[in-house]
DNA sequence: CGCCGCTTTGATGGAGATCAACCTTCGTGG
DNA sequence: CCACGAAGGTTGATCTCCATCAAAGCGGCG
């Protein structure tokens, strides 16, 4: 069940067989369905659980008080939500789906238990949220220095890299079902624009977005056109020393 | 030594003394003194040992391939940079002094030996780097949905309660050794702009800024001009039930 | 003194926000 | 089966915040 998550762990190191097992255990023991729009965390909560995307997109966000809203990331199947959290007694951003998705819940306990027992899931899980808090900076730069085109081009070559590490990719092509409201939020950008933005991307051919499909003709070149860089997302078996032999 | 990191940890739990005097030492082991400006990690380095901060500013930063450069977090005295970083093989981003600092280079296993014998401590440093992660998050909202004042504002009162949480504010100031041109880099904003609305923010009475020194009159209304809301710094005791009996 | 790093000021231009419609698609219920 | 409404996408006109360019103050220090 956990494909997405174990796909992408491998591209830092390779995992037993009994590995996998525990992470596809750990994924089964509670499964959640939720429709679109629904909240997986709330600002405010305590945590409770970890959550693991098995299936659908879902965002991060953070409000202000006057309704400004700034979604601070995406997640992807296979991606984890905060895996220290237990420390803290707040939450102090929100997690909703986008559209329907489905999530496992680990415990507290069980988390545990993994990383006690099973150091090279335990390193492939901490390279994990390494790279996801690099993504996390990554996407301040994109918010302080890249302009329109250059912002949502490299947003496009970050999803689209991550997800075929997921092994969620078809060729040039991935399922993509973010609104364009949603790309306004993650991007600081107004609908408005963002909408002119994806036409000037169009006729440059750097992409093809209709029904929820992205297609990238020319990877190299929308990387070029966005300054993307893909060193920050350690996609290059950095652990490969701590491959298991089987 | 590490005064200001243990200040700054006990915002989270209180330590026992021998939980002081193990970082004590671990801070004491090897200590660097640089002049402004020179890196204390480059992109593409190796990750070598964990650095705490004892005491100047230092920035961590990004460059584009065409030059632009954007300031993505400042590391103020107390913090410790990238705990579990040994996992990567490359650093994806640089760290530079802003003037003249004074740096402990925790060893991996000295660091190691820390976590396995010292709960508490461990506890402890995870809050901090899920804090660091939570003021990453925010610097996203920050350059996403705020305006030039507003954006400057939220800064201000950031490094103002961390500071504060560090034991170096005295009263409404504070030692603040950034320039117009690093602030620009910090906020997404050219130095002209940087330069205006600082004028703006003295006008209205919010800051005072001069010769380094910086004084918040008000910080509350300081606070509500940059639609700031301190939640995401956990600075609450939030691991008070963890907390030594002496 | 004279230079260098930093700050300040004025003038101009442009990227992108905002406002206000309108259009398309699709699910729902009468 | 079509009417309707809601959600998403598209377009045009206008405005504004902030970038850019250029130059001038201003300490501080060798």
């Amino acid at each position: 069940m956990p494909d997405a998550l174990i796909k992408k762990l491998e591209h830092f190191v390779h995992l037993s067989s009994n590995d996998k097992d525990v992470l596809a255990r750990a994924a089964a023991e509670r499964v959640r369905k939720l429709g679109a729009h629904e909240h997986i965390v709330a600002e405010g909560e305590k945590p409770k659980a970890i959550n693991l995307m098995l299936d659908g997109w879902a965002c991060r966000y953070k409000h202000l008080e006057d309704g400004r809203r700034q979604i601070v990331g995406f997640f992807l199947p296979g991606d984890l939500c905060d895996l220290n959290v237990f420390i803290l007694r707040e939450i102090d951003h929100s997690i909703a789906s986008i559209g329907g998705v489905t999530v496992a819940e680990i415990t507290r306990h069980a988390f545990e238990t993994i990383l006690d027992g099973h150091a090279r899931i335990a390193q492939a899980l901490w390279w994990d949220s390494l790279v996801t808090i690099a993504i996390q900076r990554e996407w301040t730069v994109n918010l302080g220095q890249r302009d329109a085109l250059e912002r949502v081009a490299h947003l496009f070559c970050e999803i689209f890299l991550r997800l075929q590490a997921a092994g969620l990719t078809r060729g040039k092509s991935c399922h993509f079902p973010v609104t364009q409201t949603e790309l306004a939020d993650a991007t600081g950008m107004s609908t408005v624009h963002v909408n002119r933005t994806l036409q000037e991307l169009r006729n440059m051919r750097l992409i093809n977005l209709t029904n929820r499909m992205l297609t990238i003709p020319d990877l190299p070149r929308l990387m070029r056109t966005g300054l993307f860089n893909p060193n920050y997302l350690h996609l290059e078996r950095e652990g490969a020393h701590l491959d298991a032999n089987e």
